[in-house]
DNA sequence: AGCATTAAATCTAGCAACTGAATTTAACGG
DNA sequence: CCGTTAAATTCAGTTGCTAGATTTAATGCT
């Protein structure tokens, strides 16, 4: 597999230009590949073939086979190979490790994860950890296709070329550990929230959105004029500004976070909550709270309603700053989110000017990070299919 | 003058490509443009000479009588022909109107303002003062070239296309008054502080900025990543957010407004102040309170100060969410703007965590927008030259 | 003045790759 | 079996690039 390594800029084009159509289309005739490609007959069906001795399409039946047409002699017609290459997508959490494998245009072939102890984990074990998992969905995945990318998610800013600002201390330097390195193939690191972006932005390609990856803490992705907005040392996105513009020292504390600490502050000022009163400290979590809101619990609902007009401070400056018309709340707690943007939804219109944006809870549970990051890998594969599939050197 | 009219893809590309060399890069020679467009001399020779009939380039002197080789035969040079094309910057304010005609390169040829009495004006009064310093800039710019684009700067909010939504009342269809329908050639509209933004950003082309563009109100000019945000509606930039992260009733306002407001409210207060208090509040206006503010006056400096704090409040936030690393304040008063950033530098450290922003006055005064048009004109025809020079049709 | 040296421009044949038109093929229906 | 339709295939013609050989324009040395 293979194509000729040294062809000409003209060839490298239409090439390229037919793969992209490849990739957005599904099974194409020669008829649509010219339209796309604003070349002829003879050329397109010239590099098809090229391409299908290369591996990266396939003919698929014809389309009087399909049903799609009744005179004439029937088209020829082809497809993206899909199984022409592997990308595999990783979230490397802080605790949690999750990886995907999945074929050329994203379809999900094998999955694993793994949790570990935050508290023990070093680069070493990180690494090898997303190794395994990488070597895991490699192998179930059966497929011998070649890795093509592999995007691993880390809960720490990332820059456009992949790097993590050094910090004091060194945690987003433990975050971003040097996979490049330790791992076959190219790789790509991105920010964990920004791939959660990627994957709701696939879903809406046209939207301006901001994606809020929620947990113990909290990290937007921004996605505004089709771009996911870096910024300097990966800064875009960090929402530490919250301190200074709400004046508070909660700052980028997330969902879960904050439901737990506002709870205990509320038991600690003698709030009376008879289901969450039984609930030690230390194991109050805030699956609890959002539970104890459902079944009714004052306390948690008051919670709740905070949490909810916490976000829509939060949206009235992503919607003013940046045109955003889309709110995503991403993570392991967006699906019980909902009873929280109900309130945000009340409380937006005193705080902020129409148009608002939707809010909604992300539909992709624990797996967006590594959705993302299939996304994120297969979007490269469009952008600049030749470069990854038929690599130099 | 114009080249073939149906050339091939290739052709075109190499044209493109030596075009932009030729935009960037000032006088060339062969062997510097085999390097930016990899093809072989013979080719770009021959490009060269089919640029100089077209008139987009011209023969500059040879190198040896430029002084740069002493060796061998004397490469001959080329440039791009400045007087090719001719560009229109417009800032069509709300009561200042100005506009500046330059050369391909972006340098100004000549510049022409009037000031209109915002209460009295309607569309066609907008149009036509538009169209008049249109023509007074291109008949003072003694070019008889073609007229490639003519940018438009108008205070309120642009989208990708040019288009401003259509408010609760009608302050920004007015501002937006069709211009493009009422002047030859291609126009642009875009929004004023987007198009100081880019003017500063011509500066310092590598850094994430964002431009603040004061008066009686604020907007904000964001350039992230390289790239210009505008946001659904071209709500990007927008400071109305204020009101609800700083959880006040001020919201957009802007400096010069704030200086008075704060004044007045001092002297209100009762508080003392010599300078400011012997002038009526009705004529109070922003450059007293900068003067004042130098000669040291306590409820001036008071009042710079405040201002400076509001400034550090939103530096705060542009920092933490867009990882912008300097951010520019421009306008009319941009000049006396020193004592006000010294303060937001002071507090800024209190409120927002390293690394903090470079925060500077603009130098470019009331041409900022101006500039900016001729700037994103001249960007324009540098990344698609061949839509500008030689149009379709 | 004449000649070697350097570095560029120019000329040439050759070739890659696309186009357009003519021809062939693959179906169907009467 | 033949006409019709719509596509594939073939092929000559053209564009536009490259690589290499040749020529040109300068300088400096003898």
């Amino acid at each position: 597999m293979g194509l000729n390594v040294s062809m000409s800029v003209l060839r490298r084009l239409n090439i390229e230009a037919l793969l992209r159509h490849a990739f957005t289309s599904g099974t194409f005739t020669a008829a649509e590949a010219m339209e796309a490609t604003s070349l002829t007959r003879a050329t397109v069906l010239g590099l098809c073939d090229e391409l299908t001795v290369a591996g990266w399409i396939e003919e698929a039946e014809d389309s009087r086979a399909a049903g799609l047409s009744r005179r004439g002699r029937p088209a020829r017609r082809h497809r993206l190979r899909a199984g022409a290459g592997l990308v595999i997508g990783v979230d490397a959490g802080r605790s949690g490790y999750r990886a995907m494998a999945a074929d050329l245009r994203g379809a999900a072939l094998a999955t694993a994860r793994r949790e570990l102890d935050p508290a023990t984990v070093d680069r070493e074990l990180r690494i090898s950890t997303v190794q395994e998992l990488v070597r895991e969905v490699r192998e179930a995945s059966a497929s011998t296709a070649p890795l093509l990318v592999t995007v691993i998610g880390i809960p720490a800013p990332v820059d456009s070329h992949g790097a993590s600002p050094i910090e004091v201390g060194t945690f987003w330097r433990l975050m971003n550990s040097g996979f490049p390195a330790h791992l076959d193939g190219p790789v790509v690191v991105e920010n964990d929230a920004n791939l959660s972006a990627l994957a709701e932005h696939a879903q809406h390609p046209e939207v301006n959105m901001a994606t809020l990856l929620v947990g113990e803490r909290i990290g937007a992705g921004l996605m505004v004029d089709g771009h996911l907005l870096h910024g300097a040392l990966g800064g875009a996105g960090e929402m530490r500004f919250l301190e200074a513009a709400l004046q508070d020292d909660i700052g980028a504390e997330g969902v879960a976070s904050l439901a737990r600490r506002w709870t205990l502050e509320g038991l600690a000022t003698g709030r009376s909550s008879p289901a969450l009163a039984a609930i030690p400290a230390d194991a109050l979590s805030a699956v609890d709270v959002f539970a104890a809101g459902q079944a009714g619990d004052e306390l948690a609902r008051d919670v709740l309603d905070r949490i909810g007009e916490r976000i829509a401070r939060i949206a009235a400056i992503l919607v003013s700053l940046l045109g955003v018309e889309r709110i995503v709340m991403a993570g392991a707690v967006a699906s019980s989110l909902e009873p929280v943007l109900q309130r945000t939804r009340e409380v937006l219109p005193d705080i902020a000017y129409a148009p608002f944006p939707e809010l909604v809870a992300s539909g992709l549970g624990r797996d967006v990070v590594v959705r993302g990051a299939i996304e994120h890998a297969v979007s490269r594969l469009r952008e600049d299919p030749l470069a990854l599939l038929d690599p130099p050197t």
